[in-house]
Parts: structure tokens; C-alpha cells; sequence
DNA sequence: GACACTTTTAT
DNA sequence: TAAAAGTGT
């Protein structure tokens, strides 16, 4: 690949080639942008944004969340007609056939884009990569997303950390910056796309133009904007970070979020403002700024992290990574499941939160900590179940760090919480709402209720509900289940669990399970089809009159069809053996790498001179994967399964790690997933590295 | 500075 | 819950 590089560097030097197509996905902005300024470079540019959502399978993104792109784009393309040349959409059911097209069409020899961590991404990419390059093109892909990519990050054996607090160590002390900041280009050479027409992109259907046009009041989407966003944080609510993290709603937090999702913002840019205003507080003395600025970067690192596991662990938008979560009994449960996606649990906390991401597509960090474990631990429902109602109904709706929520909340990762302690959300709210303002404005049927009894109603006195106009169990409910009848429940979950565990465990020493077969799978439990949601009827509309929360109640509550709710094990995407239509790949194997320390020649990239081979003779390997050096950076890549089934992929290795609170009593179930796709190399080390785990959940 | 005590926070 | 970080003696 070595030869390919040099091309690439060739055309990127004498600036012909035939133009290159700069593909759009989520880095919707011209400020740096690696693949964008790496087409400006060379020549000739056509800058194209495929809309291929049918390839996303489950993750057809939401309503909110494809409002948010089309503003997006909208914005993008009138800066890049400000810069001389403009988008070119194209609606797919095949993204790379559409983007072969597309080069062929406008005689573009070079294809730039940025990289993508989630399962599917990393899957689709590389094919596509494989596929163009024999078509003759020279594809260069680039890291805008990160600080550090996942494989620049590992602990001092070479293998990737399974805990944040590591890892996040390790990327605020590694030997080299992340890449500054480039500047957007003074101007584009547009190429002639008069061959290579835009489709119309519709990301709305009629029903749901009224609920989108209220999004706008709140959000404007776009790179500008979101600098505005970045800038207004930065001089405004950063200072007050720290103090302010209780406070349920967002006017303290920075609001990114969105635009970093669709990258309209580099993270890197956000990292070096934010560390410079730091630098200003440390030199003033500034303690309470300097503390905000660390917590606020912790926030940017979950996101880093989040993309680190997705890389490490692609499976972790499906699959708990620890083992032993497979046999948890979750309780299937259609009534619960609408109760908590309508904010009707019982619990003013809950219920305020899940009407706040009904209507605005975001919640703050801590509500979601709150109605997701609500979710998970009181309720019992499938936590698989609840990120896709996230993924549906966040405005910031991210894969991966979703998927790393998720299964923090569920206990699944080596540093998560605890599965067996349940949070009182009547605790919670007068913590994180001392004086029930955010549960007033979201539940205007409680208005009137003192503070005294606003996260517990149902204690309340009958003449203070009476006087509140309150009542319970018609129009507000009482609680859906007692705290204490879930941690019973609970209790008696997580013991069938451990047995259900054991005993597998114990079949397959003795061999039953020959190969560590399908029935040491985890049954996947699907979605209850994918969620419905119900036509819109009406805009949201939060306010104080009377009907407000009957219209609440009626409009687009989304709805599930319970004949479709499935509790089979059946495979999903996940099974690579015979599913050519829904390939997901799921698995890189055999990473094997030796990164060399990464001089800084003065370009932007980070990864440069890393040394690369491929691992090709490792028998275990389930798909091929590779690393391949390309100008500029190194870009892994991989390819799904195709000869064996999927067993082994989930197999835990054997290792355990962790200590302390319920894991101590069941050491041996603690391990961590996925750990056999690891080469050989990486996974000894991690071996010998297991130990070591001083936060593990206690 | 050493200690007992309380408060905070957890990816 | 339990470890860390404050607070007061």
C-alpha cells in the first residue's frame, strides 16, 4: 500500500489527477476538515453527501435527528457555494455503487472522506475502499472525529484500555497533541458537475414538518452556528461548569452535543479553545474555571472513549461487553415500555425527563443517568430497547455514545455502576431538582403541588393533592412500580442470572457445549419491531392551560405494535454467516500493529511513519483485517466474517477482571467480551495487564 | 501534620 | 457502597 500512498502524495503535490471527490458524511463543516482541504489540495473538488439511510438497518435515524441533517446540509452547501462550489446530494440504496457513479460521472480519480467509528461505518467503509481502489481510484480517509484515533491509544503493553479513567488519563498525557485546528480553505476549485446532477433529499414526510418547525426556535444547526455554540460556552457557562452539574436543566451545559454528532464542530478545535481558556484561569487563579475545564474535557473524553470501545469492541451497540448480562431475565413488557416513553412511570423525575425528549429531542446528561436506569433496573426492560427510543428521539442521537451509556447505566462495562443498586428517583429529583421547577415545567399537572411532596406525590396528603387539583392514578399516575417491590424483583433477577450463568458455565467445562456452541449466546432480544412512532397530529406544545398534558398525552406518543414484540433468540444483523443483505460486520480480528512513536513533521496528521503489516496467517481470524498506510495516516480497515458463524465472536476470553460489590461474589462472570478478535499478540498482554483494575465496580 | 468526621461522586 | 476529597479538631 506503500506505493499507493506515494500516488497519493504525488497527486496531492502536482495538483491534477482529475479532481477528487470530497465525501460529506458526519463532518458537515469546511473548518478542519482533513478530507476536505486534502481535495482543495489536489485540484478540482466535488463535494458530495450520500443519503443512504437503508444501510443504517435498525438505525434509520430518527425524526429529529434527520431534521437536524437537512439544516445541516442546507448550511454547508451555501458555504461551499460561498467558497465556489457547492454539495452534490445524491439519494442511495448503495453507497459505494452510488459513489462509483459519482467519480465516474464527474472523472474525479481521487475519493477523500473522514473517518467513521460505529459498527456499521467501519464495515462499510472498508469494503467501499477495497471496492473503489480496484476500480483504479486512490481513496485517502482522514480523522477529524478524535483527538487521538483508537489504536494511537494504548496502555504501556500496546493494548487498548477497558476502563475510562485510563484511558482518558492517557490521552490528556500523550507525547504529542492532538492535531491543531485547520483553517477552512480562502477558496474552492468546484469541478464540473454538470454531469453528475443533485437528487432532492427528503428527510420529512408531511406529518412531521409540524413538530420540525418548533425544533427551529430552539436549535439552529450548522458549522457556523455551532461555532457560535463552542464560542458562546466558552465565554459564558464553562466558567460555572462545575458548580452547575446538578442543575437538571441545559442552560448551564455547552449544548454541543447535535453539532458534534454531525461534526460541525472538530472536537480538536474545541479541545484547544477550551485548554487555552484554562490556561488563562491557571494563571489567574482561577481554581473553580480550571476544575470546570477538566470536567467539562472528561465529557468530550466519554465521547472520544465512546468511538475507543465501538473500535475496540464493535459489537457494544448490541451486546453487553461483560458475559455474564446475557442471562439476565429481562422482563418483556409492552405497557411498561409506553408508560416510560409517555412519562407516565408515577415518578415526577422520570416523567419529566422522558416529556422533555419527547418534545425537544434532549435531555440533560444527568436526567438521562435517571430515566434510563429507571429503565433498566426498575422497570427490567431490555436496555437495548431503551437506546433505540434514544436513537429515535434525540436530537444528538450517537451510536456510540449511546451504546456506552447504556451499558454503563446496565453495569456491562468493567467500570460501570453497579447492576444491584437501584437510584430513587425521589432522592434523585431533590438532588438534581431541589425545588421541582423542572418537573413544574414538564408536568403541568403537578404545577400546583408544593415542593414538599413534588417528587413523591403519592405520599402526599388527599387535601394537599386535592388542593393541587391532583388525582392520583387519573391524571397522574401512581407509581408503576414501588422502589422496594424492584429491588426485590431485582435481587431475585440477578440471582437467576448468576445461576443461569454458573450453569453454563459449568456445561461447558464439562464439554456439553462443544465449541462454546449458540447456546452460550446471549439471546439477542430484538426490538419490539422498530418503534412506531405515532403521526403527529399537532406540534409540540409545552405550556400551562389545562389541556396542555392531554395533548401531550394523545399527540405522537410513539407506539409499538405488541405482535411484533420478539422474545426468540433470534439472530440479528449480528450474524455474518448468511446474511449478505444485512452484513453488519461486527468483528476486527487480528489487529496486529506496531505504532512508532509519532514525530510531528510539522503536518497536521497524527499517525504518520507508523509502521504497518498486515496479520494475514492468524488461524482464529473470523474476517480479515488489515492496517494500511496511507499518506497521512494510517487507516485500519476491516471486512465481516465470512466463513465461520459467529460463536466464537462472543466467546469471553478467559480472563476475568474487576473486584469488589457483587462482582467479588461472582468473580468468574466478570469478563469482558470480545477480547478474542484481539490478535494474539494484543490479547496476551492483556493477560498479563488483567489485574489491574482500581475502580472496578465495588 | 495526624486524626476523625462528613460530603461527594462515580462512565 | 466505598473511595476520595473536604472539614474541623
Amino acid at each position: 500500500m506503500a506505493s499507493c500512498a506515494a500516488a497519493a502524495a504525488a497527486a496531492a503535490a502536482d495538483g491534477g489527477g482529475g479532481g477528487s471527490v470530497v465525501w460529506f458524511r458526519r463532518d458537515l463543516r469546511v473548518e478542519d476538515n482533513p478530507a476536505l482541504s486534502a481535495g482543495v489540495r489536489s485540484g478540482e473538488v466535488f463535494a458530495v453527501f450520500v443519503w443512504a439511510p437503508e444501510e443504517e438497518g435498525h438505525y434509520y435515524p430518527g425524526r429529529v435527528s434527520r431534521w437536524w441533517l437537512s439544516q445541516s446540509l442546507r448550511h454547508l452547501d451555501s458555504s461551499l457555494r460561498s467558497l465556489g462550489t457547492s454539495l452534490i446530494t445524491k439519494r442511495s440504496l448503495d453507497t459505494a455503487s452510488t459513489l462509483l457513479h459519482v467519480l465516474r460521472s464527474t472523472g474525479a480519480s481521487n475519493l477523500f472522506f473522514n473517518h467513521l467509528y460505529d459498527p456499521l461505518s467501519l464495515v462499510r467503509d472498508h469494503r467501499l475502499k477495497e471496492l473503489l481502489t480496484a476500480q483504479g481510484i486512490n481513496v485517502r480517509s482522514f480523522n477529524a472525529d478524535l483527538l487521538y484515533e483508537p489504536w494511537e491509544v494504548n496502555d504501556e503493553n500496546g493494548s487498548p484500555f477497558a476502563t475510562f479513567a485510563p484511558f482518558w488519563n492517557k490521552c490528556l498525557n500523550m507525547p504529542y497533541d492532538p492535531a491543531s485546528p485547520l483553517l477552512p480553505p480562502k477558496r474552492i476549485i468546484s469541478g464540473d458537475a454538470s454531469r453528475c446532477p443533485s437528487e432532492t433529499l427528503v428527510f420529512e414526510d408531511d406529518s412531521e414538518k409540524g413538530s420540525n418547525a418548533l425544533l427551529a426556535r430552539a436549535w439552529s444547526p450548522g458549522w457556523r452556528n455551532a461555532d457560535k455554540a463552542l464560542s458562546a460556552f466558552i465565554s459564558g457557562p464553562l466558567l460555572e461548569y462545575s458548580v452547575n452539574r446538578k442543575k437538571a436543566d441545559g442552560a448551564t451545559t455547552s449544548l454541543l452535543s447535535p453539532h458534534l454528532h454531525f461534526g460541525e464542530v472538530s472536537v480538536r478545535k474545541v479541545f484547544h479553545l477550551v485548554r487555552i481558556k484554562q490556561l488563562v484561569w491557571a494563571n489567574e487563579g482561577n481554581k473553580a474555571g480550571e476544575e470546570s475545564v477538566n470536567l467539562f474535557l472528561k465529557s468530550i473524553g466519554l465521547r472520544e472513549y465512546s468511538r475507543y470501545l465501538s473500535f475496540n469492541h464493535p459489537c457494544s451497540h448490541e451486546r453487553p461487553l461483560l458475559a455474564h448480562l446475557r442471562f439476565f431475565p429481562w422482563i418483556i413488557d409492552e405497557t411498561y415500555f409506553k408508560a416510560w416513553r409517555q412519562g407516565r412511570t408515577g415518578y415526577p423525575l422520570v416523567d419529566a425527563g422522558m416529556r422533555e425528549l419527547w418534545a425537544t429531542g434532549w435531555l440533560h446528561d444527568r436526567i438521562r443517568v435517571v430515566v434510563s436506569s429507571f429503565f433498566v433496573k426498575v422497570l427490567q426492560l431490555p436496555w437495548r430497547w431503551g437506546m433505540k427510543y434514544f436513537w429515535d428521539t434525540l436530537l444528538d442521537a450517537d451510536l456510540e455514545s449511546d451504546a456506552l451509556g447504556w451499558q454503563y447505566i446496565t453495569g456491562t462495562l468493567p467500570d460501570g455502576r453497579d447492576f444491584d443498586r437501584i437510584d430513587n428517583p425521589q432522592l434523585e429529583g431533590y438532588k438534581f431538582d431541589p425545588y421541582g421547577e423542572y418537573v413544574r415545567r414538564w408536568l403541568p399537572e403537578l404545577a400546583r403541588l408544593p415542593t414538599e411532596w413534588i417528587h413523591h406525590p403519592w405520599e402526599a396528603p388527599e387535601t394537599v393533592l386535592q388542593a393541587a387539583g391532583i388525582e392520583l392514578g387519573s391524571n397522574y399516575p401512581l407509581p408503576i412500580v414501588e422502589i422496594s417491590a424492584a429491588k426485590a424483583r431485582l435481587q431475585e433477577a440477578l440471582a437467576e442470572m448468576w445461576h443461569l450463568d454458573a450453569a453454563s458455565r459449568a456445561a461447558m467445562e464439562n464439554g456439553t457445549e462443544e465449541g462454546l456452541g449458540d447456546s452460550s449466546e446471549e439471546p439477542l432480544i430484538n426490538f419490539p419491531q422498530d418503534i412506531q412512532m405515532e403521526v403527529d397530529r399537532e406540534p409540540v406544545r409545552i405550556n400551562n392551560t389545562p389541556s396542555a398534558d392531554r395533548r401531550l398525552e394523545d399527540q405522537m406518543v410513539p407506539s409499538m405494535t405488541a405482535s411484533l414484540v420478539r422474545v426468540e433468540q433470534t439472530v440479528v444483523s449480528a450474524d455474518t454467516r448468511n446474511n449478505a443483505e444485512d452484513s453488519r460486520g461486527e468483528v476486527p480480528t487480528t489487529v496486529d500493529f506496531s505504532p512508532h512513536q509519532q514525530g510531528d513533521q510539522g503536518g497536521t496528521q497524527a499517525g504518520r511513519n507508523n509502521v504497518l503489516r498486515q496479520n494475514a496467517g492468524d488461524s482464529t481470524a473470523e474476517s480479515s483485517s488489515s492496517w494500511t498506510e496511507r499518506d497521512g495516516g494510517v487507516v485500519p480497515v476491516w471486512s465481516p466474517s465470512v466463513s465461520s458463524g459467529r460463536a466464537e465472536q462472543f466467546v469471553a476470553d478467559e480472563t476475568g477482571i474487576g473486584s469488589g460489590g457483587y462482582l467479588q461474589r461472582h468473580p468468574q462472570s466478570h469478563q469482558l467480551m470480545n477480547w478474542r478478535q484481539l490478535s494474539p499478540t494484543v490479547t496476551r498482554s492483556w493477560e498479563v495487564e488483567n489485574a489491574v483494575q482500581p475502580n472496578a465496580i465495588g
